[in-house]
DNA sequence: AAACAATTTGCAATAATGTTGCAAGTTTTA
DNA sequence: TAAAACTTGCAACATTATTGCAAATTGTTT
């Protein structure tokens, strides 16, 4: 059938990623350029987080160090990626789910970070648990981050 | 009573944290130096958290940049302190329990940061709370940072 | 107490990472 | 298509981190 042709061609992955991408810039008021595009991509089809270094390499310094902080920054405020703490010091980010919005991340899911493959996974699904502070502390916001091994590391 | 008049003296309270300083140094195999001395020092009577900027204002500029990394790296391999995850792009340390060994650091306690003074704290007896994770995933160590207000701040 | 060995420090050079202003280029709007 | 709004790259600069090596300090032995 003619529509089953069209589905598994390539051509049709990627309009439908440009768009998910472009309705992504749109919503966001951001202007579509090159940058943004090519860094949101990398974004969409990276298992996981991702730092400043990262993005330099996959993009093969196709832009200027400045463009992918200013980029990572606009991000940021957008509500299209979050970062996540980390203990050496860089930051990682990873991409938002749908219901962040500029200025009001809320996506407060745990973090695993893999310490044979490295990488470092947003565990959308299980949420960041509550805990009985010491008396006098207001609590507003918490990260955690679980290390260990991953799923497809623990095969080998 | 002339014990009392010793316990109030500031010599011999100078006397018993040199005391305790130096335990820690030779309980971990290393020479004391100047630079170890006054490190240590800032982490035993800092109410919070450090990083390396704050270590080196306190410390007058009397070391090396170098040093003051060196000495930190070397107290974090003894397990005299460890580190705190942070978003922005830099390190914290923290003293450790009496019970941390070289290479094998079980201090898993929360770290609360207050967005008021900007302090860190380590919580020593909020334990971090074991999450139930995705199959395939196989935990080891987990950090948590809450961020809010901390007692004194609340005050004002 | 002096000499020796082992360790630590400071300096210099270098690398890596991050920030800012501004002119030129690109995108959006009209 | 032209003007306005916004983004980019460049250059200059600032901050933070790493390394090798000689000089200084510390711990150990005589
Ligand atoms: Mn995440
Ligand atoms: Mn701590
Ligand atoms: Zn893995
Ligand atoms: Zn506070």
């Amino acid at each position: 059938m003619g529509l089953q042709i069209i589905r598994d061609n390539s051509l049709y992955q990627f309009i439908l990623s440009m768009e998910k991408l472009l309705n992504i810039l749109k919503k966001n008021e951001l202007s579509v350029t090159d940058g943004r595009k090519k860094i949101l991509e990398l974004f969409l089809k990276s298992p996981g987080a991702l730092a400043h270094a990262d993005i330099e390499k996959n993009t093969a310094n196709a832009f200027d160090r400045v463009t992918v902080y200013r980029t990572l920054q606009t991000f940021v405020e957008k509500g299209i990626i979050h970062n996540i703490p980390t203990t050496d010091n860089s930051i990682l980010y990873a991409l938002c789910k749908d219901d962040c919005e500029a200025g009001h991340h809320h996506d407060n899911h745990v973090h695993f970070l893999c310490s044979k493959c490295n990488k470092t996974i947003c565990l959308d699904d299980v949420t960041v648990p509550e805990v009985k502070l010491p008396k006098g502390f207001m609590p507003n916001h918490a990260e955690m981050v679980v290390n260990g091994v991953c799923g497809d590391c623990k095969q080998k």
